[in-house]
DNA sequence: TATGAATGAGTATTCATTCAT
DNA sequence: GATGAATGAATACTCATTCAT
């Protein structure tokens, strides 16, 4: 059963792992840090959810129960620490995504492949950790701003590049343009990778002919004049 | 936190209501049977999860916890057994649905924005409900699954009467085309709703730019011809 | 280490046992709600103290821990209801104490005695529950309430009494000579008994004694005249 | 919940600072033993009781856990130093007290009023450090002890003045008499302090009426002739 | 059938004490 | 000597499920 409960934390807005967290800097003590949420990530990820207890963070990560508290304040605070840790390895990829299509595209579809197809290998190669992420976003705003934020960015670096080809595009609002067709092909990933739906749900369908469409989606739209 | 826990029961099929209880035909029984379901509905709504106890369906219904083990193996089967008497409503709503399109549609475009609207709706009118039905989707396959089965269902609904329009598609394979046009319509529409996702997300953007691109996306979409 | 922590209970007003708790009227629930109280008094008494663990009352009352919440709140409001009890039976044997002297008394002086020795020997016999009753009280209110009110019953019950020989008091504002001479003989009394100090304390000096000088303390001070 | 625990500690005897503790004699090392010492004592008035962490010690007299145990065997072994300290300054105090009464004493009469309102007076300065004393007192001999020595050396102290008096009392057993007469005003002083009862308690009645009375009560008892 | 009292396993959190540096 | 990070035992409370009536 999902025990939710509105997370007691006074903190709901953006959070840094460091932020979460009392962040131990260097040595022995940073060892114990990283194991405790290596330890809570690889039973995240196991799980699908949140549904672990503190004892096994400590027996996986080899750390007391004490060490734990020493450094978060809460259960919670150590999800998020999490959490955190892992959307930074994801915004940290999609930096390098971006810079390498950046010198690929050609035309208007082109990009549209390149980056949706780059997009798509990236969010799949974290679907196992992401999953538990989006679970939690349901009811964490803390988590779902976090993940806002990144989408956003995203988004933005996403919009400059398409705007290169803004010339070709059949409606005034460039902006929303962009937004929204970023928003269809990051939400259809989303769902067909299971995040936030059921792993089995995945495999529904064909990766390669969603990821294709999504593309040509993604140009046909941009290109397409507005209701006359 | 999230006590998940993969739900024990060992029917991990798709579920009828009746299915995964024993549910009574007539009289007083079958009115105390109405009750919980109802009352576990109304709790699942509003707490937005399955996080309620059965001490409380007991008292909001008015029915002893040993009723409800009567009807039901397991807390779990009780909430699967509302999710699909959800799932059974929105399925009639959505048969009524297609029914009041049918008779609209003039173009391609008139289908799409007409489909688009409708759906959109219908979704936004459930969302309530449905939020609690997709969060628990992410852990439950037999939950998963009735969705999936409701969403096939409305493709091949769409699919009929897309592929009046047929002549006007960019591409040749039809049943491709219009299930992933569907697909992205849901899985955006879902998204932007907040269905697995946080409520506060649910009012990002504007509901009425997405309804319309969301319409252009589909025309254009289903136009827009293959890779040359 | 006494963990005190204002205790959380939103009643702080005197509490009745069947206030503190949903008691059972009958039957095998009776039965074991009683098993419960018993067995906190005992561990009570035994400890000297609150600190007992819930778990120790379900083994020792043979009852599980559920069934304890099933009663009780919290493990403060089972606390209180053993003091409700426990003060409820003293109240009783107070008024059957001060029934008795009533017949007895003949001149001030030997109704001194005869209250004193009573008085001296009811708070005796409940000494071993009391200490932890008093413990407690220090720093709950809703304790404290119910020994001030189980006292003030007490004072107003003995300045009945006294008033019989209001003639021979020394000085004019009787009820303030009453309460404070009675004020004086439970102070006294509660501390050499070692209710709110120490069990070893409570051999310290001479029972007998105290309470012959308690007596002759008693009406010399009602007999004293007035600074002049 | 009083988390009482019997004092481990083996000593059970009477302790001066010292003795609980490695004190040490000068310098640094003495300055930060200081330090523990006064923080223990503050963050003891400030809750009322023992209910501190040796983490809050810690910060507050700036001083390392581990330094702590390399004074103390134990936090019950701080406490009983910190009390140890109190108790210390108290008895100056009744020296200092006991010096003043002695020049000024006229009759009996004169006397007792002289010493209760000086008593009490010193009392109540000292009531929120000795109330969490007092409090532990309760369970822990080792405290009640350093108590009842502060006490009967005061006892001895006042014997030895009011015997000036002797002529004037009204029974032969004079040690007695006085030491009844100290414990009656002891104990009722305390307790209307609300040392070992609850703050709210202590405002109870009227500060001025019972001083007033204590006396009359001391010095009527002293000169009550004996049951004849 | 129906009831709801009883059960007890399961878990986050605290804090005195230890010990590697 | 001094530090403060690490330890882990201990405990109140919840709630799905059972079962005597």
């Amino acid at each position: 059963m999902s025990r939710v409960s509105t997370p007691k934390s006074k903190n709901d807005s953006i959070l840094t792992t460091a932020e979460a967290s009392r962040e131990p800097q260097q040595g022995r003590s940073r060892a114990s840090y990283e194991r405790m949420l290596t330890a809570a990530e690889k039973l995240m990820v196991k799980g699908g959810n949140d549904d672990f207890t503190l004892t096994e963070v400590a027996k996986v990560g080899k750390v007391s129960i004490g060490s734990i508290y020493l450094r978060f304040d809460s259960k919670d605070d150590l999800i998020r620490a999490v959490h955190a840790r892992v959307l930074a390895r994801i915004d940290a990829d999609q930096d390098r995504m971006m810079q390498k299509i950046d010198e690929q595209a050609a035309t208007l579809e082109d990009f549209a492949r390149a980056f949706v197809d780059a997009y798509a290998e990236l969010l799949k190669s974290y679907s196992p950790v992401l999953r538990p992420i989006m679970f939690r976003a349901i009811y964490d705003e803390s988590i779902s701003a976090l993940g806002r934020d990144s989408a956003e960015k995203l988004t933005r670096q996403a919009e400059t590049q398409m705007l290169r080809y803004a010339s070709e595009f059949g409606r005034p609002d460039h902006a929303r343009l962009v937004s929204n067709a970023f928003r269809m092909i990051y939400y259809t990933l989303a769902r067909f990778l299971g995040l936030g739906s059921s792993p089995e749900a995945a495999h529904q369908g064909n990766w390669e002919e969603i990821k294709e469409d999504l593309a040509i989606m993604c140009a046909a739209f941009l290109r397409a004049p507005g209701p006359s």
